[in-house]
DNA sequence: ATAAATGCAAAAAATTTGCAGCCGT
DNA sequence: ACGGCTGCAAATTTTTTGCATTTAT
């Protein structure tokens, strides 16, 4: 359980205290990325300004990634797991993780289409619609 | 020149005020997304809050869409440009804008993917790169 | 003992809200 | 005059920074 928090810590080269690796318990948890205030309600004892160096530690450490919605709030998922996207209600904020991504080959587009650019590390992509429970019928 | 931004105004049914044909004209002007602060540095007179409950009001009528890159500042821009996205160099913030978009079939694939759906209205995808002269050589 | 980790308080940055006055129709 | 528009001040929200104390190696 927490075994594994632990170790992707120790990997990254952070020690491997209580609440780091509670943080890291949580975002493994987790089923969809979490803001700095989700996890401080999930992780008793620890300061909320100890959630944003922990995420931002291991953010550089490459352990977690970050997600942006519409709101201006920034979100964290383990970034060990599977490169992928996410759907998110506009409406109620459900959040669904979509499988595998088939953006290579438009990063590889985008590229191409720039003249001022020498390489693409990264992309974001996000869809927003209707979930279910939402629509109107 | 502010002709075309007070027609914009005037579709969406608000009032063409001086300030708000000014901001709009600025964003139209823009070659790349803007910020509140960046669109009250350049319209005189006008206040952060005017600022702000303009671009509130051009994103509900449709005039405006929101785009997010890495940090947690709203950028806005003109909505009626062609559907497109962004290439955004982590180093410098330089930023591209990439002609068309490939992803409307990745829509359709990321509703046939999520069981608890049922439409897909928006997506943001962006991408993040090195530009030229950030480009260690 | 040395460097890192944490909490508390405060600051900063981005955005929102309340309210009173102004302005256009 | 009416309702919408705006500015100013203040509040909120999210995130960052400073500093002193505790903790781990």
């Amino acid at each position: 359980m927490s075994q594994a928090a632990m170790n992707l810590l120790r990997k990254a080269n952070i020690r491997a205290t209580t609440h780091r690796t509670a943080i890291v318990r949580e975002l493994m948890a987790a089923k969809t990325p979490l803001t700095a205030e989700m996890i401080h309600a999930r992780v008793t004892g620890a300061d909320l300004v100890t959630i944003y160096r922990t995420l931002e530690q291991l953010h550089k450490g490459g352990i977690v990634r970050d997600v942006r919605f519409k709101d201006a709030i920034i979100r964290y998922e383990i970034a060990q797991d599977s490169h992928h996207h996410h759907l998110v209600c506009t409406k109620c904020g459900t959040i669904d993780e979509l499988p595998g991504c088939a953006v290579e080959s438009l990063e590889k587009n985008a590229l191409e289409a720039s003249k001022r650019f020498s390489s693409v590390e990264e992309h974001a992509l996000e869809f927003f619609g209707t979930c279910v429970s939402c629509a109107p019928r």
